[in-house]
DNA sequence: ACTTTTTAATTCATATGTGTAACTTCTCTG
DNA sequence: CAGAGAAGTTACACATATGAATTAAAAAGT
C-alpha cells in the first residue's frame, strides 16, 4: 500500500524548484546585510575556516574553483575578505575575513538563524534529522 | 534530550551546498541529452503544461519572468520549443514543445529517473515522504 | 638533473539567475 | 473614445554557476 505521492514530478525538479524559491527568499532577507546568498554562504564558511585556500573553499561551499575565483574577487572588492599569498606554496592563496567581513558575518548568522527557524517550523526534530541526512547524502553524491 | 546535530552550519547553507553539488551532478548526467539542468526542468514542466505562458512557466519552474524569457529564448534557438502568439490577448505568448523538444524530454525523464533513484537510495519511503514534504514547504515559503 | 605529471588559481565563453525599468497591449473609468 | 492603470513580455546591468584552456609552481618518474 504505497502512499499516494505525486511521482509525476522528478525529485531533482522538486529540489531545484525549492532551491530557487528559497534562494530568492534568502536574498530578500539578506538585503539588510548587504550580501547575496552566495556571499553569505562563503562568509559562514570562512568563519569556521579562516585562511582557507580557494580550492578548499570551493569544496566547502559546494561550487567549483572557477566560481570561487569570481566569488572571492567580488567579496574582495566589497572589502569582506582579503587574499594573501601562501608562503609554503607559490601557487596557493589564502582567503581571510576582514573586520567588515566579520561584522557582516554576524549579521548574516542572525538573519539566517531566523530564516532557518521559519523553514524548520512545522517539522519535528526527527523529521529535520531526516532532512539533514538527505541533504548530506545529496552533497556527497559522487560525480561519477 | 535533544539529539546531537551539527548546529554550527546553517540549514540554508547546507541546502545551498547540496543544491550546488546536485546540480553539478545532474548537469553531467544530462550531457547525453544535450541540455542543462534548467532546460531539463523546463522540458519536464512543459510536458505537463504544453502551451503555458511564460509567466505560468516561471511560477511552475520556480524562477522569475525575466529568467524565463532568457531560458525560453535559448530553448527556442535550440529548437526545443517555439513561441506562439496568444490570440485572445495580444500581450501574451504561449510556449510549445517541438518534436525535438518532446524527444529530448523523453531522454531527460529517463536520465532523471535514474538520477532520482540514486538520490533516494538508502532512504525509506517514509523518510522520502518527509523530504518531499520539506521541499514543498520550502517552495511555498512566502516571500514576506 | 630533466622531463612529465599534477595541482592551484585564473581567465574565457556561455548559461542561468536576480531586480528594475521599459514597452506593448489590454481593461477600466470618465 | 481618451487617458489612467494593470498585466505580460522583454531589455539591461549584474551576480553566480559551469567546463575548458592557460599559467605557474610543486611533485614524481626516469
Amino acid at each position: 500500500m504505497p502512499i499516494a505521492r505525486p511521482t509525476h514530478r522528478r525529485l531533482f525538479a522538486v529540489f531545484d524548484h525549492a532551491h530557487g524559491r528559497l534562494s530568492r527568499c534568502a536574498g530578500k532577507v539578506l538585503v539588510s546585510a548587504g550580501v547575496k546568498p552566495a556571499q553569505a554562504t562563503a562568509l559562514i564558511y570562512l568563519g569556521y575556516h579562516d585562511g582557507a585556500q580557494p580550492s578548499e573553499m570551493a569544496n566547502g561551499v559546494g561550487i567549483n574553483n572557477a566560481a570561487t575565483t569570481g566569488l572571492v574577487s567580488r567579496m574582495e572588492k566589497a572589502e569582506l575578505v582579503i587574499r594573501k599569498k601562501l608562503l609554503s606554496d607559490g601557487r596557493g592563496k589564502t582567503v581571510h575575513l576582514t573586520a567588515k567581513g566579520l561584522r557582516t558575518r554576524e549579521k548574516v548568522m542572525d538573519i539566517l538563524r531566523d530564516f532557518d527557524d521559519k523553514l524548520a517550523k512545522n517539522f519535528t526534530e526527527s523529521e529535520m534529522d531526516t532532512v539533514y541526512k538527505f541533504l548530506r547524502a545529496a552533497s556527497e553524491l559522487k560525480e561519477k
